[in-house]
DNA sequence: ATTAATACCTAAGAAAATTATGCATTGCTT
DNA sequence: AAGCAATGCATAATTTTCTTAGGTATTAAT
C-alpha cells in the first residue's frame, strides 16, 4: 500500500540534524501550543516529506530533558487506557524558543556566507 | 590593542556547529586551494566574524579522518623549522564537498520552512 | 489472529565536539 | 634578555548527543 512506503527515500544525514532538535521541538511547540511525543516526529516527517525523521530514542532523551530545565510543562491525558504526555513552553520556555530560532536564523545566514552562496543567487 | 579583543563577543552555541565542520572544511579547501589548519581556524574565524570559532581539538582530528577517509591529502612545507602541513581535496574530496554543500543548501531550506521563516518574510 | 499503528520509555554504544593539555618555533615588547 | 603572544602541530579524557536496539502496552485494521 503507497501510503507509508517512501518512494523516493532521501533522508538528510544525521549528522545535519545534531544540534537542531531542540530547536525544532521548542518552535514547534511554540506554533502548535501543546503536543505529544509521538505526534512531534509524526508533525516533523510531515512537514519535511520525511526528509528529517526525528527518532524517538532522541526525542524522548530531549524533552525530558527540557523539563527538567524548566522550558517544558507536562499534562497527561487517557485515550481509554492508552497515555498521552502532552507538553507545552513554560514562560522561560518561549523565551528560549524564540533565542533559538534567532540563533538558528543567524547561524544558517553565516553559513550560507561561508558557503559563498550568496553571490551565487540564481544558481541553485 | 582592538587587534585581537572581540568587543562584541557573540559566538554561535556550539551544537549549532556540529554537524557542519566536515563541509565547512571541504567548502573553504574548494574555494582556497590548499590550505594548513591553523589557517583554516583562522579563516573561518575572520570571514565569520568570530562567530564562529573551530577549535583545534576538533579541527585536527577530523582533518585526519576526511584524509584517511580519502577526502583530502598532504603535503608538509618548511618554514625554517617550523612545520606547516598543507590540505588539499583529492578529486573524490571535491565531489564529497560539492555533494556535502548542496545537501547543507537544501537542510538549511527545510529548516527555514520548518521555523516558518518563509511566511514571515520581512519579520526578522 | 496477527500485524501495523499508536504511545510511552531506557540502555548500550558510537560519534563528534569540548576542554585541557603538550611540544616547539617565531615575533614582539619591555 | 626575558617573557608573552602568536603560530603550528598534536592527542587524551571527558561530555554531549545521537543511533541502535531493545522493552511494554493499547488500539485499529486485515
Amino acid at each position: 500500500m503507497p501510503k507509508n512506503v517512501m518512494y523516493i527515500c532521501f533522508m538528510y544525514s544525521s549528522e545535519l540534524i545534531k544540534g537542531t532538535l531542540k530547536t525544532i521541538v521548542l518552535n514547534l511547540l511554540k506554533e502548535q501550543g501543546r503536543m505529544y511525543g509521538y505526534e512531534i516526529t509524526a508533525r516533523v516527517k510531515e512537514l519535511t516529506n520525511g526528509k528529517i525523521q526525528i527518532t524517538e530514542g532522541a526525542l524522548y532523551p530531549t524533552l525530558h530533558s527540557l523539563e527538567k530545565s524548566g522550558e517544558l510543562e507536562t499534562e497527561k491525558e487517557y485515550l481509554g487506557k492508552r497515555v498521552r504526555k502532552y507538553y507545552t513552553l513554560t514562560e522561560q520556555g518561549q523565551t528560549t524558543a524564540s533565542q533559538k530560532v534567532n540563533e538558528l536564523t543567524e547561524f544558517m545566514q553565516t553559513m550560507k556566507f561561508l558557503l559563498d552562496l550568496e553571490p551565487k543567487l540564481g544558481n541553485a
